[in-house]
DNA sequence: GTCTATACGAGGATAGAC
DNA sequence: GTCTATCCTCGTATAGAC
């Protein structure tokens, strides 16, 4: 997609690219939406990022709304073929619960941004927008997961619906505080390749020993 | 505090009580942040949200700025006052653990918004006016409780800062997801009495099965 | 202490040249 | 397709009367 520039006489600017252009705003203005949600974001900081101008994202996106859809819609789709693609109702249930929480984990260890995302569009929209972006949802995933382990008796006596919303927190909060946490004395590096599999383990752990019956 | 408004001769406006009025502009204030964080939230809708003047709030707090530290420090202090008047150092690790959730917990149930607002703050400022706000945080107590459980030897082994991670996400993910889960199908009232009890309970449940040993 | 009216800057969106 | 320049609304903050 992203070809050779067409850079003749001028020494970068000219790159005329549709799909590369799209590319880079979208990228772009989920690092934004990410960090400031979608009304406090704004659009020059996105263009600013870029190098390319303000009226591209008008051009591609129609408006900062078009924009803030698109980068939602992309998100969450990724999310969900990830764990679709698991087919965990042909697993037992622990091993569907390990391998649904290594995905997870895997996909927002590689996409940061995903959980804060999610967030800024539960809290500050209410999930007004994530709504319309998809029917299926990962949570319904894991309680049909929780409840198959109930029945089987391998998992203790727990609330599906209850059980994986804390497991779901258990696993993403810590993309969501890492700025706050960051604050800390010992100051870690918390996006680390090697914090990132540590906070994996971690998580699979305790949910893991969290749930399992007896 | 809020003593007789002195009423005379018209109906109801004149109120001219100092503290009441800040108290107003300071609860209004703390909404409106725990829904949109410290740029996306409008002066004037809180200034709607009490019906008093918009100006009342530069009068009080001299900016957007200033109400945002005041309502900032004041639901902080409020969470960590409660924890620090448990003394949890007397106690042995599994009981502290248990106290501090449920602590914890309790505070929160009272007030959902504290979660966003600290996530607000986490997110869209790194922490920044967090940090100034107080020197000790509850993370840095609950991952005392863990050392103290491992030394003991009645925690399975765990890193006790990622432990401590996770365990707060699993009590607090609920109070953030709140308003995108309030979009599924079945549409339960998650900050109901009766399921922010089942919500505490089952997270404690979840947490302490998840790190005792054997 | 409280209100109304307003100044002023920031930011979303568009026009039009290239 | 991309840019620059510009419009105009919205939102913070202040002035000044009561």
């Amino acid at each position: 997609m992203t070809q050779a520039k067409t850079g003749r006489g001028k020494n970068i600017k000219p790159v005329r690219d549709a799909e590369a252009t799209q590319a880079v705003i979208l990228a772009a203005a989920e690092e934004e939406f990410a960090q400031h949600g979608f009304t406090a974001t704004r659009t020059e900081a996105i263009a600013d990022k870029t190098k390319v101008a303000k009226s591209m994202i008008y051009y591609y996106f129609k408006d900062k709304e078009g924009l803030y859809r698109a980068v939602l819609t992309r998100s969450h789709a990724d999310l969900l073929e990830t764990i679709q693609k698991l087919e965990l109702e042909q697993l037992s249930p622990e091993v569907a619960l390990e391998n649904f929480l290594r995905a997870l984990l895997n996909c927002v260890s590689r996409n940061p941004r995903l959980p804060t995302i999610m967030f800024h569009e539960a809290v500050q929209n209410q999930g007004k927008y994530y709504k319309e972006s998809s029917s299926v949802n990962i949570d319904t995933i894991l309680i049909a997961i929780l409840e198959r382990g109930l029945t089987a008796g391998v998992f203790r006596s727990l609330d599906p619906f209850q059980a994986a919303i804390n497991i779901m927190g258990a696993c993403l909060f810590y993309f969501i505080g890492a700025g706050n946490i960051k604050q800390f004395p010992q100051g870690k590096r918390l996006l680390s390749k090697a914090m990132l599999e540590q906070h994996a383990q971690e998580a699979i752990a305790l949910i893991l020993a969290g749930v399992r019956s007896s």
